[in-house]
This record gives structure tokens, sequence and C-alpha cells, in this order.
DNA sequence: GAGTGGTCTAGACCACGTC
DNA sequence: ACGTGGTCTAGACCACTCT
């Protein structure tokens, strides 16, 4: 039993939105602005502002000073998703989290490494590869590259009993992230790690840390035939 | 050359992030609470809050009523996709959109996509096959099925001229949508609508969008080899 | 019960971008 | 230049939820 709320800013969201759907307002369309709106609405502005912000950032509206409050007129789909440490992944699927380091060497890092983390080619790096296991059975391979510039502290870490992971994700806070989603196939060694077969189709995530603009780390998981991502709005 | 503007609530959320990158507050504390924040920093109870609402819908923080403003113990990377209409996301890359309708069938749905829809399998549906083109080269395939009772005019569009994906989007707004990420293996006739060869490990992209509770469409796009997704905070 | 975040209001001023 | 959205303030009350 939820109770309306006849006026709180959701409300005031929802009744534009409907307004939108039932194609009072079309799209290219301009909206009255805030104060008008405010008024047919029987509330302050600050409370269509606020709901004029959630439906900015869901992408239904488009805002802009003098410009006033349009409806989108070509919308995008906008979703957030969430990645979080793959331990808590695997365990809140119900299942016993499993890590086993692969290889680690501390390399200067490829020109391509070098290139994805906006990074000089002659900065000592360490290359960590690892399996991350659920009931026992591979569920993510991970290949990283670590700048020990940045993260001079991992060099010292266990990375047997802690993943690089999670130790980074605990103490390499980052303020910038950029990320890739694509498919690969299986090379043999990749095959070998998964238990399963060469060239089958893999689904890769690319992700690159920046603390302000020093690299911290760039890392490609890769999951087991079967692993998918998921979202919703 | 910004000014800082020392009050702004983007300011006091840098602020209040710079003290949990450099420790003061470390994963799992508790910060104090928005009024005491505000008189340390100088601003109105308002403008904290302003900033610890963006703090906490980045992931970074995690706020309770009652429980107060906690660093989050186990950080998730929050980030935000957007999905455009393909013909803008090609056009976006500089280059020319083109689109061939493959087939095109009333037909009532398989089960599994029943149950993707949350529908019964007795619904009336379209089954749309797609491609869409950059530059006169295979971009995307897009397998749809449509359900005609939410979107009955569709039957009456003419699927050469524009998309499905394109009508949609301008004419049924949906208010629910789930996306699913993961990569397949190209079949013999996915590799020869994309020109690739069968076995090829490809990106797919699956969504289903609703109206309050009533299916709208379901679709699963499949990129040509080296399509990928991308996204940054 | 009481502490904390969430929201609403009214009013003021500012910043941006279009006209 | 000026219209529009963006932000800040101060104060009030409400809604959760932990104890």
């Amino acid at each position: 039993m939820t109770t309306p709320q006849r006026h709180s800013w959701k409300d005031i969201r929802d009744r534009i939105h409907a307004r939108i759907l039932d194609r009072t307002y079309r799209p290219g369309d301009k909206l009255p602005h805030d104060e008008d709106m405010a008024q047919t609405l029987g509330c302050s502005r600050s409370t269509v502002q606020r709901a004029m912000q959630d439906l900015s950032e869901s992408g239904l509206v488009e805002r802009r000073r003098k410009g006033g409050t349009h409806v989108r007129p070509e919308p995008v789909a906008r979703v957030t998703i969430e990645i979080p440490i793959i331990r808590k992944e695997v365990e809140d699927l119900g299942q016993r989290h499993g890590y086993q380091l692969l290889s680690r060497a501390a390399l200067p890092p490829p020109a391509e490494i070098a290139t994805r983390m906006e990074l000089s080619a002659h900065v000592p790096c360490l290359h960590v590869r690892a399996l991350h296991l659920a009931q026992d059975r591979p569920y993510l391979y991970e290949d990283r590259w670590i700048n020990l510039q940045t993260a001079a502290e991992i060099d010292s870490v266990d990375l047997c009993t802690i993943s690089a992971n999670e130790w980074l994700v605990l103490n390499m806070p980052y303020t910038r992230c950029e990320l890739r989603f694509f498919a690969l196939a299986a090379d043999a060694d990749l095959a070998k790690a998964l238990h399963t077969s060469p060239n089958t189709a893999l689904f890769a995530i690319e992700r690159t840390t920046w603390i302000d603009t020093q690299p911290i780390t760039t890392v490609r998981t890769i999951g087991a035939p079967g692993y998918q991502l998921s979202a919703s709005t």
C-alpha cells in the first residue's frame, strides 16, 4: 500500500512523463518553463526542478538555459550497469568463490597496453593473470596490467591470497574509468584455463582506471561460456 | 579557466570525495551527518544533501535514514551506457547508414520469446529480421519480436522504409527495459548476413521493453565482427 | 522513541546561451 | 540583453529504521 504522495517530485515527474507518453508533449516539443509548470501542477518550482533533473538524467528530456526544456526527439536508452568485485558477484549468485593466480611478472607494458593506459612504455608495470572460480569451475579469466608507479604497494602484496581485483578496489580508488564490451574467440591458452575448446565465443570486458590523470590499471576479463551481463531500468 | 566555485555542491562533493580518497574516511567508516558536514564546510544542509545525492548515485557512499552515511566498504563501479537508435549510432561515427529488411512475418512467439517478454504464447506477434549497414557493409543484425496487441499500428508500417528499431523508438515509449550482453558464435545464417564465417565470435545485446506491464518488443542485436560497446564515467 | 536522511517551500541570485 | 534553467539558503516537516 504505497501512498501516491500527490505532490512529491516523483509524482510530478510521473505526471510529466505521462504527458509525454500520451503525446500531449511530443518528441521535439518544448515544455512550459519550470515556473509555469509549477503553477499548473500546484507545487513549488524546486519540486519541478527536481522532477526535471530526473527526467533529464534518464534521457527523456533535454534542458538548456535560455533554450528551455524539450522532449528528446531521438530518445536514447540509458542504462546503469553495476560492476561489483568478482568475489561478491559470485557470492551473490549463492556460489562459492575460488581464485587462482596463474602468473605474475614485472614487465614493461607492450605498446597496446601502454596506449590503452595513456602511459609511456617505459614505466614499470606488473602483469598478472588469474582465474576466478565459482563452485570450483572456471568463472572468469583476468589479464591485468598494473602501473607500479601509481600502485607501488601491490608489489609486496601476496596475490595468491587476495586477488588483484579485490586489493585494487579496496586500496586504489579511482576518479576515471573506461570500459569496453566485446566478443572474442578463445585461443589455446584461454580455452585451457576456462575448460572449453579453442575458438569458443567468449564475452570480454576491458576496464582501465585512472586517479586524476595517472593510470592505475587496465584489465581484460573474459567470462566462461554462458557468462553474461544484465541491466535494467 | 573554470572558477572553482568555492561553495557549489560540486565543490562540496569533491571535497568529501577527496577525504575518501586520502583515507580520512575509510571504506566502511561513518561520515558526519549532514548538518555537521554543512557547518564544517560552511554551506547549507541542502548543499551537502545535493553533494551526497551525487556521491550516493555514483556508488561511493551509502545512505540510510537513522543509519547515517557510510563509505561503501565494497565499492561498485557504476557506469551509464547510452544506447541510441542505430541509424544515429552509425551517423555519429561519420558513416552512411543503410538498412535491409530480411524477413517479416506474423507468427505466434516460440516459448523462449514468450518467456522473455513475460507473455502468453498465444498473443499474435510480428517477427522481423533486418540488417543495418555502415558504408554499405554489414554493421548490425537485428532479430525482433513485436507484440501486436501493444503495438498494433506497426502492422501497417512499411518496414522497408523505416526500421522497426526507429519506428518503435519514436512511437512506442516504454517504462521498463531489460538488457543482457553476451557473446555467441555465428551460425550459418548469421555468418551469411554479416559477411563473415560460421563460428565467428560475435557480440550480442538482448533488449526487452514494456509499457507498464505490457510487453512491447524483444530484440536481439548482433554486431558485425569488431563491434563493441564503450562507456566511461 | 529518537536520530538521521529525504523532501518541500519561498525567495533570491547566478550562469549560460539564444535571440 | 534577457529568458531560462541551475543553485543556494533557511526553515519546516516527514519517513524511515535502528535501538
